[in-house]
Formats: structure tokens, sequence, C-alpha cells
DNA sequence: GCCGACTGTCACAGAGCTGTCACAGGCCCT
DNA sequence: AGGGCCTGTGACAGCTCTGTGACAGTCGGC
């Protein structure tokens, strides 16, 4: 199975000899390990034995087309497909697209335009599960929940979260202590209350590697608090 | 905030008058939410506001371009981002998708074809729901529907069952008690019952070595529950 | 340097959250 | 109809977290 390697397992299935040849080469040479079919049946025979972490696929293909491949392999498999093909109208990237392709590439293509697409593809892939934010040695994981410092998981509280989430959401802009009440607290009246600094100081505690001089949740005198983005 | 909406939320930035409004006019039209500015900065600004699902950038913008938007915006955020452009040059495709937008349009574009490449991006692929998912020493079957802890088979009842299946369909991703009550019960209120929790600890008692201090199923205080694929 | 305003820090009491348990009703199977 | 397993509920204890006020420290303007 190849989802977790390092190194992306690509299936190309296209029935030029000269083109499927060159791609091979292309692709291998940008760090690929690369399998090839050259027609539809062969590609979705190699597809379950070989499962790669993505398909390039040809829409020009004899028996069934392209168009035909990508939805059949779309009914059971989510796996990212690109469309590789010499027609370039308007309704054939619309019909690609439709059929449950993740891009659609018009050849001729330079072997480097294409391996730039399918990291972008992966990437994407990649980035479903990880809704992520990085300040420094900070990272955010929106979707666990979780904050890491160089690596380390950091343990805070509900309010100490939800606060750095919303700080996380507007990076480099300060926020004053009202718009953090109604944001983290849904509080809308501001008593003079040390709430907000108490809580950012706790924050600080646990994120800044001086709390007593911190780098990352700035104060905005006479206006509340920032986090910023390290050079 | 874009997030759950049914329909997707655009940000379109794009400094051209007439492009900018063609475009905001035949996307409204596809059925999207579109939201414009006419600079790099201003989109950013609104980036922060407004939170759209996916963002549709021109790379030729007064001030900071387009790429460098592109650079800035991953840095925190992770969300679609699409740039537009009237070079085609392939070395601005590199670069495009190497500062991390997820596709690379060409000008001029068809409003049907960039709704499709939009709707390609976003195109969330649903978890591929393989047969089998493992989480260390627990092996979930999802066609047998049998769950196995090294190598034996546990009695979970119709309930734990889906929680785990549930949770398992998102590994490493936080589900609140609200999230849960509806895809594991399909209820839409949440009174303050410990309904979720007592049936995690049954899941547990089955499913940790030790019950106690549960390694799988770990508590996200303030928000819910989440299952942690072991390292 | 002085002063006022603003911010950082601390300790503590109360609130809130989670884990745990026992129990009653419901459902299914026999 | 009976019995056993599931399931949802409420109560409760333990613990963590939160909000508050007081006070010290810092910053900036004069």
């Amino acid at each position: 199975m190849g989802q977790n390697d390092a190194v992306p397992f690509l299936l190309l299935i296209e029935d030029d000899d000269s083109i499927r040849t060159a791609l091979e080469l292309s692709l291998s040479r940008q760090g690929h390990r690369v399998a090839t079919a050259a027609t539809g049946e062969d590609g979705l025979k190699l597809l379950r034995e070989q499962r790669p972490d993505l398909i390039v696929l040809d829409v020009m293909l004899p028996g069934i087309d392209g168009f035909e491949v990508c939805r059949r392999i779309r009914r059971t498999d989510q796996l990212p497909i690109i469309l590789l093909t010499a027609r370039s109208d308007d309704i054939d990237v619309v019909v690609g697209l439709e059929s449950g392709a993740d891009d659609y590439v018009v050849k001729p293509v330079q072997g480097r335009v294409l391996d730039a697409r399918i990291r972008a593809v992966l990437r994407r892939g990649e980035r479903e599960s990880t809704d992520s934010a990085t300040f420094g040695a900070l990272v955010i994981d929106r979707s666990a929940m979780t904050v890491t410092k160089n690596g380390e998981d950091l343990q805070l509280t509900p309010t100490e979260l939800r606060l750095l989430l919303e700080l996380s959401r507007r990076p480099g802009q300060a926020l004053s202590r009202q718009q953090l009440l109604r944001l983290v607290w849904e509080h809308d009246y501001l008593g003079d209350s040390r709430l907000v600094d108490a809580c950012v100081q706790r924050l600080r505690a646990k994120v800044e590697d001086v709390p007593s001089s911190p780098t990352l949740i700035r104060t905005v005198r006479g206006v509340g608090y920032r986090l910023d983005v390290p050079a």
C-alpha cells in the first residue's frame, strides 16, 4: 500500500508508447515511483493490485476511455486522479473534473509542471485531515485540537485553546480585549476585569519560551493582544 | 464563517475591475457566495474577517503579488487557493503551485471551467472507507463489522460499534459531543446528558488496555473525544 | 524624574467538566 | 411471558479550570 510511503507511488495510464515512456522517465527523475499501463482495463487491474497514491490518466484510451475509467475508480476509491489530454476544450475540462478527477492537464506538458501538479494534488489530500497553522516552534492543529511546541504536546485548558485559536485565525492582527471577550467567552460586556489578561498570561506561560518577554503573543498597548508570525 | 455552510463561500482577489466583476457575477450564478478584494492587503484582511472556504487569487496584483499572498496565507491557513493568471509560462505554474496553491488557472477562463475547478478542489475526498482500519492492537473490519484486539474478537454493542466507526472514520480529529450525538445517535439537541460520556466509557472498557488511562480514545477537554493513531 | 494609566502576577473560592456507578425501562430472543 | 442484554439517565465525587480582586511592575508623556 503506497499511502504512507515517503516517495509518491504513481500509476500512469497512457496508450501512446513514446509519451508513456517519456513521462515515466521524467516522473522517475522527479523522485516518484511509477507503474504504467497502456489501457484502462490494465490500469484498473494494476490499481487494485498495487494501490498507488495517485493516478495520471490519459483521456484518449483504446477500449474504455479516461472519463469512464475515472468514474469507475470513483465508485470505490477516493485516490487522487489527474487527467491528461491533448484536447483542451473547455467542455472536456468540465466533463473530466465532473467525472471525479482532481486536476486536468493538457498535453504536451513539461515534466516539472506535471510534477508540480502532482505534488499540489497530493498536498491537498494530506491537508484534508490536518488543518494546521505554524508560528515558529508552535504548531496548532485545528482538527485534532492540539498544540505542540518543538514537537511536544502542550496541555492547554479549553479556554486557553479557544483563545489561541481565535488569535491564530487573525495572525498579525491586534485584537482588542472586547473582541476577544466576544470571540472566546461570548460575552458582550466589558467590566474592567483582568479576565483576558489573566488568560493570556496563562497561555504565555505554556506557549512562550520566555513568558516574561513574549515573542508570539504580543501586547498591543491600549488595545489588546496580537499573535505574531515570526519572520 | 463559511466552514460548514452548504453554499461555498469564495474570496476573489483580482485587481482588474472588469474581470473581477465578470467573475463575481459568473461565480454567483454557479451558486457560490462571493466576496471580493482588489489588492493583496485587502484580500488578507477579508480572509481574516470572513473566513471563506476557498480563495481565487490573481497573480498580478499591485503591491504584494499573488505568489506572496499565497505564501503568507499558507503560513497560518490551510484553505484551498486557486491561482489565476494571464501568464502561462511553465515556470510560473511551478512557482505558483510551490508557493502552496492547489490549482493554477490561466486567463481567460470560462466561468463554468473555473467553477468545475473550484468544485474539484473543494470536493472533500470523504475519507476513503477502506474495509479495515488499524489503531495499534485494534483492528476494525468495516465490511465484517467486527473489531479485534490483539487478534481476539471484541463483543461490542451496536451503539458502541457505531461510535467507534464514526471515530475511526476521522482518526486524529477531535469530535465534539454534539457532533457525535448527530453522527451516532442522530440527535440534534444536547441536553447536559452524560450519554456520550457513558458510551465512551463502556467502549473504553473493551478497547483500551488500561481504561483509566486511555491511549486510543482520548478526551479533549472542553470539546469531546478523539481516536488517536498510535505512533 | 514624576505621575498616571496600563499591564503582569498571584492566590483563592467557586464553577464547570469528566469519570464512574447504579438503576430502570426497552428491546430482542427464546 | 420470561429473561437477559443494551441503553439512556441522574447523581455524585474528584479534579481542573476559571474568574476575580488586589497589588506590583512597567511604560509613556510631561
